[in-house]
Formats: C-alpha cells, sequence, structure tokens
DNA sequence: CTGAAAGCGCTTACAG
DNA sequence: CTGAAAGCGCTTACAG
C-alpha cells in the first residue's frame, strides 16, 4: 500500500431543516413544505428557502423522513447468487426499473439454503416500501411476517396459493411444451433431459411438462440427468449423458448456463458435433445464448416483461393495499438459433 | 392474470420498544439496552425483555436507531451496469463480503454517462456508512460532499490523486506487461490490441504499458482497435482486424467478454483457429474464461483479494476516520489456457 | 400560506 | 443496574 496523504477533515454535520430555516428566516416547517411534493408553499417563501438550502448544501435526511411514517423509497431486494448470467441479467434489469419509479434496490442475500426468512426480516427492519424476492420459495409464516406489517411482497419465479403475495413467473410449462413439440416435429428421436436444481420452483414444472409431452407425442425422454443450472452440473451431466453406449441425440436443459456445459462437453470434450450429433436446447436465453461461440436454441423467459410486471404490481399495490393478489406468468417463447435443427 | 384471493390483512404497527417496556415491566431503556450490545443490563431483565419481545415480534426500528447518530449499517454501492461478467462477479463477492461484516448493501446505479455523483448523494440521503463505488471515476467535489460528512468513500478500479479517497486498483499495468512479455517469449510475431472503453481508467493504463513493453521488446504492436469491453465490440473488433489482408497473429484484449467477442469473430465468422491461426488474450479472468468453449488465456484480476481489501478498508475507517488515506494495487496473474500458445 | 407543537422510535448521557 | 428525560431531523395535523 502506498500512503498517498493525511490530511484530515472535520467531520462536519449535514445541515438540516432548522438551519436553513434560520438563514432563510422562515419557520422550520416551511423548509420541510419545500421539499414535499404537493405542499403548499409561496413561491418567494420558497425561493428564499431554496437559496439558504443551495447555500448549506442542504438535502433532507431521508431516515428522519421515514421514521415519520411515510415512505422511505427503500425497496428490499432478496437475491441467492449473482454470478450466474440470468440471475445477474435480472438484477440488473430489476434495479434501473425500480429506480425509474424512485426506488432505491437494498440487496439482501438470501443463505445458500435458500432460506429467505432471514433476510427478509432484515429488509423490513429498514422499514422497506416493499420487497421483492428474486430467489427461492417463502413460506406461509414468511410471508405473513411481511403482510402483518402492510408490506407488499413481489415474488418471482415461484408461485404460491397463500394469497397474501403478488407472483411472477415464467410459464414454464408452456416453455417446456414448445421445446417437446419442436423435438417432436424434428429428425431427433432421442431426447434426454438435464434437470436444474431440484429444489426449485422452475424445475419441477419445467420437467414435468417436458416429460409429459415428449410421451404423450410418442417419444418418451429416453433419460434424465441431474443438473444444478451450473456450467459446471451441465458439463458432468453432458459427460455422463454423451459418453454412453447408446446416446440421446437431443438434450433439453434446466437453463442456459446447464445447455453451455452441455454443449461444451460434448463439442470439446467429446468432439460431438451440435446440433448435427446431438442437439442441445436451453431455458432462459441469456445474452450469451445468442454469442456466436454457443448459438443456442432456448426459450426465451422474458426478462422485459417480468421486469416491468414487478415493477408495476409495486407501484400498484403502493397505490391501493386492497387491491387483490395477482399470480401473472410470463409468456415465454422458442428462440431458434443453431444448436438445434428444430 | 388470475385472482387468486382478496381477503384483504390488516395492516398492523410494528410493535415499539415502549410497547415491549410495558409488557415486560420495565422502562423502554431497559429495551433499548437489552438490543445495544455492550449495555449493561441484569440477567433477569433481560429475560423479561426478551420474553416480551419475543411475544410481540418485536425488532428494533433500524431508522430510529440512524436518525440518533450511530450507525445504519447502510453502505452504498455505486454501479453501472451489472449484466457484464466481471461487474456481475465482482458485486455478488462484494455484497458477500458486506454482509459478513454485518453491513447491508444500497444499490445505487450510476447513470450511462458514469456520473457518480448523483447516486453518492442519493446514498448519503439515507446516512450509509461508507460508499464503495464500483463503476467510474470521481471528481474533486464529489469526493469532497462525501468526506465532508465523514462518510468513508472507497473507490475500485479507479486511482485518484485527490487524497480523501481509498482506493482498490487491479496494478494494470503490471498485467499488461505480463501478457507483453509472454508474447515476446513466444512465436507470435505480430500482436494487435483492442481497447476497453476509451474513458475508462483501466484502459489507459493497460494499453499504455501493452504498447510500451512491445515495443522495447522489438516487437512493436502492429494495430489498435477500438472496443468497448463489450462482447460485440470484441466481435467488430476481431472482424476487422483477422479479416484484413495481414492479419496479426494475437490479439490481447481490454476485457474478457472482448476477447471472447474475437474468439467468436475468428472461429464462427472467418473458420480461423485459435490459437494457431491467431492467439487471443484477455483480462480479468471471469469465470466464464475457464470453459471449454473459451478455455481462455488471461490476466486474473484477483476479486477476491479486491473484494477483501476493500471489506478491510471500510472496516478500518470505520473504527478510526484518521487513518491515512490509501491506494492498494492487486497484484494480477497471467492464467495460461488455451487460447494462446504462451 | 404560515408557524408552533406534537410525535415518529429509538439512543444516550444523567442521576440514582 | 435502572429509569426519566432530552434529543436525533423530520412530517403532519392544527390554528391562525
Amino acid at each position: 500500500m502506498t500512503d498517498i496523504g493525511s490530511d484530515r477533515v472535520e467531520r462536519r454535520r449535514r445541515a438540516t431543516s432548522v438551519e436553513v430555516a434560520r438563514l432563510a428566516g422562515v419557520s422550520q416547517s416551511a423548509v420541510s413544505r419545500c421539499f414535499t411534493v404537493g405542499a403548499s408553499i409561496a413561491p418567494d417563501t420558497r425561493e428564499k428557502v431554496m437559496t439558504a438550502a443551495r447555500a448549506l448544501g442542504y438535502r433532507p435526511n431521508v431516515l428522519a423522513r421515514g421514521l415519520v411514517g411515510s415512505r422511505t423509497d427503500l425497496v428490499g431486494v432478496v437475491v441467492g447468487n449473482l454470478d450466474t448470467p440470468f440471475e445477474a441479467f435480472l438484477f440488473d434489469r430489476l434495479t434501473d426499473a425500480l429506480a425509474a419509479i424512485g426506488k432505491k434496490p437494498l440487496v439482501v442475500r438470501s443463505d445458500p439454503a435458500g432460506d429467505v426468512a432471514r433476510p427478509l426480516l432484515a429488509a423490513l427492519d429498514y422499514q422497506v416500501d416493499g420487497v421483492v424476492v428474486l430467489a427461492g420459495g417463502v413460506t406461509r409464516a414468511t410471508v405473513d411476517s411481511a403482510k402483518l406489517l402492510g408490506v407488499p411482497l413481489i415474488l418471482y419465479g415461484f408461485v404460491t396459493t397463500a394469497d397474501l403475495v403478488d407472483c411472477v413467473c415464467c410459464d414454464n410449462a408452456a416453455g417446456a411444451r414448445l421445446v417437446a413439440d419442436a423435438l417432436l416435429a424434428s429428425r431427433y428421436r432421442r431426447a434426454a433431459y438435464v434437470t436444474g436444481r431440484s429444489s426449485a420452483f422452475s424445475e419441477g414444472e419445467r420437467r414435468a411438462a417436458f416429460l409429459d409431452r415428449m410421451a404423450r407425442g410418442g417419444r418418451p425422454v429416453v433419460r434424465v440427468v441431474e443438473g444444478d443450472y451450473s456450467h459446471a452440473g451441465g458439463m458432468r451431466a453432458g459427460l455422463a449423458l454423451l459418453s454412453a453406449a447408446a446416446r440421446p441425440d437431443a438434450v433439453f436443459c434446466g437453463n442456459d448456463a446447464t445447455a453451455f456445459g452441455v454443449i461444451d462437453a460434448a463439442r470439446r470434450r467429446l468432439g460431438l458435433r451440435v446440433p448435427e450429433d446431438v442437439a442441445v436446447i436451453g431455458f432462459d436465453d441469456v445474452p450469451m445464448a445468442a454469442w456466436p461461440g454457443y448459438d443456442l436454441t432456448t426459450v426465451r423467459n422474458p426478462v422485459d416483461a417480468i421486469v416491468a410486471t414487478v415493477r408495476d404490481m409495486l407501484a400498484r399495490r403502493l397505490a391501493d393495499a386492497g387491491e387483490p393478489y395477482v399470480v401473472h406468468r410470463t409468456t415465454p417463447t422458442l428462440v431458434r438459433r443453431g444448436s438445434a435443427a428444430v
């Protein structure tokens, strides 16, 4: 480390509304009104206040404001890992959308086990206006603790029967059926499935719908291998699947990261051609899926639609807490690229 | 949307310390002490308070606590885009590290122009204990506004002479020299460079050091093409570079995403072999660089070391605001993989 | 439109 | 160890 100086700076307090009031020659209430939208204040009073505020570098203390009871403009965002492409992409867009409606994301990480209760409570301690959960499920008890405080709770990627939360979730079954139908209409005959994390809500829906549709279509899935939504898991599954004697000629994966792993296993480890020897299909359509290196055929999980829905749900519930609770399913589409001849 | 119910829940207030005190039959001060580490309280008083607190589901209101003046445990994190692999990876690890020292990240996005002043002020409105800037540079005025409030400011990826901030930054020049030296010792003769975003601090250092070292080594860089740290920018640069008559046989890129783009251009668009026809080298060593699909030789920008340093700097400055300001350079290493025969 | 006053839920000296 | 009281910086009725 290199020391580049040590001049101490006086720790100066922020200016307060009382100080601004004194300088402007008005009451403290008047200062407050100047910074409250819709409050009635005379033009020249406002002028005096604003001049004084500028001179002192005054900005209202949001904590004090929040304490009085109105809004904090804080929104808790509960997330698990962010180093996975889809989650990072979703989080990026979500924070943008929240900023657009004047909300600041307070990030609380769910622990590895996916427990959402503790981070949720942590967010509530900060009097957040609402909470968006991007990771994992919630229990009834967790939901209740939030609802009892009147804090809107919005879940992504998880649908619960507890009618006290709003949910946004991809129609996973529809997405899986799109893939099944494309495969059934193709030259591929032996399809396999690589799962996501088995505890994930989406996984159950995707798997069940895919297996069911393939069976009904007369080409039941020949093998199901465990994945974990990671590239490494996809590699392992791909190696197991494609080095077997009777290998599948098509692999549908629980998400894109898994599909990238399967492609790498096929091409780089086993010398197979994609899509000639084996088709690989993912789920999510992360930006990387469009890169020529993978050129992945995949189900688009529409992030922009998801984020817009979350934002609107939050805004609506902030405006009227009494609206009926809603489950919104976003509609997936199949994006055909080079990794599967479908 | 499907309506799944509409039973309204009473918006019940959180329990306050006064209510807990009443139930426990003690003073409100006693309740407060039970939730203040190191405060003196009799064991059986604590017992009574805790029982009452549990019964009422009491948790201290952090906003009120923050208002009184101690800590909020909020740390502002200023970030630009998070949908790029390195930033997402860094952000993921940083939020983990902050959580480990009991801090909650308040995320404020810098605007596209990279302006850090506005988001910084927004964070300060919440009385954050400190601010970590992951994106872009800061001006002297911005630094001052934070310092005058006594709020520690830690910059990643940017080194300033303003001696009022702590900086953590990869030794970009050293990293670029590692690449140059590896190329000078190799069979590659015609090296090119694809830049990052020209406004970025890191870009200037990487470029200058690479060009200088190659020139001194007797194999001056044959061409410099503009990139923007994105995969798409890398593709464009790669196409321009590698479809030219006298193409380079080695390409060093401003970051990994750019390198992935160059590799995709070479292999998928131009049918060139990497590393036989052209070597491609990146900077950062994002997790994806190790995937067999790219198997990228790159300079490791040590995220864990960066994050640990940021965390320690913050903790130290929170403990003693008077410490000398510091610029910490993390040491990069060259990770040799399959994309370059060096 | 404006100001005096109460109050949000805590922490922190200050006596005891 | 404990309680009464002041005060953090605001917003919001309430009079005027």
